[in-house]
DNA sequence: AACACCGCCTGAGCGC
DNA sequence: TGCGCTCAGGCGGTGT
């Protein structure tokens, strides 16, 4: 499940592979995955990338003919560099690129949640991230105050809403919120001064670790070895409903908010 | 107008 | 062994 930090690491290892190099052609396998029209224009072919950024969840893919196209993995989406040509793709491969280079460039996504969105300039790009929120791991407690303040819904489901934070999903909304001791329940805008400092901060320092980490669901996948479990000794809530907190040994609560499963702690998180 | 909620998808994990 | 069930969740669309 990419969230923010795992779309960071894929951010950062694709670089190598894309910047500066040219896209020479593209085989779209299944083409509702592209929002429009999937022509090789639309698809950056002819062109050379000249960076590749990132907005919450979002990656976009600049060609230097001022095209973008935006990737998102959903949850399921992956970007794949294959420089040995393989005698066979995986499965759930909708797009593959190829580079000046000879390499292969695959969006991979079995459940389709994610997508390709082809925009024809950067300040189309510019637009469309201008409807989020400010980027989760430059969340700073004034931007958070704001973004929370007249929402009388879950905090939680606040931080889950990419308008206002755009980056956070499940994983790290839960994390966050044991790291601020703050219950998810709480409704966003009685959260005070204090509270908004400690929850911006919790963001931060989750996102930044899981980043440096190289992401901890993606870890989990790349290791490949079947070992389940592995990853999840570095939270402290998310996936151990049940089981006993690490900081005080109650037993961690499980429920539902905004539609998705959610674990506190009822002692830590006041 | 803010917010809740549905439905899209596949694979893992489970009980039988 | 294998079947059928539940669960996982980002996000656009629709309902209240």
């Amino acid at each position: 499940m990419p969230e923010l930090p795992e779309v960071e690491h894929v951010r950062r290892t694709l670089v190598p592979h894309l910047v500066g190099q040219r896209l020479t052609g593209v085989t779209v396998r299944r083409a509702t995955v592209v929002a429009g029209p999937a022509t090789e224009r639309a698809l950056l072919v002819g062109s050379t990338i000249a960076g590749i950024e990132r907005h919450g969840k979002q990656l976009a893919m600049l060609g230097d003919s001022g095209r973008v196209v935006v990737v998102q993995l959903g949850m399921s989406g992956q970007v794949l560099c294959d420089a040995e040509s393989r005698p066979e793709l995986p499965t759930h491969v909708h797009i593959v690129w190829r580079t000046s280079r000879g390499a292969s460039i695959l969006f991979r996504d079995p459940r389709r949640f994610g997508g390709i969105t082809p925009l024809e300039s950067r300040e189309a790009l510019l637009a469309r991230w201008s409807s989020l929120g400010p980027d989760a791991l430059a969340i700073n407690p004034g931007a958070l105050a704001a973004g929370l303040r007249g929402s009388r819904r879950a905090v939680k489901a606040a931080l889950l809403d990419q308008s206002v934070l755009a980056g956070v999903g499940n994983i790290y909304a839960d994390e966050a919120c044991f790291r601020a001791g703050i219950r998810p329940r709480r409704s966003a805008h009685r959260l005070n001064v204090c509270e908004v400092e400690r929850l911006a901060e919790a963001v931060g320092a989750v996102l930044r670790a899981a980043v440096s980490a190289g992401g901890s669901t993606l870890r989990d996948y790349l290791d490949a070895d079947g070992k389940p479990g592995e990853y999840r000794r570095e939270h402290s809530v998310y996936g151990r409903g049940g089981e006993a907190c690490r900081v005080c040994a109650t037993r961690l609560r499980t429920g539902t908010i905004a539609q998705r499963t959610t674990v506190w702690c009822p002692r830590c998180q006041g």
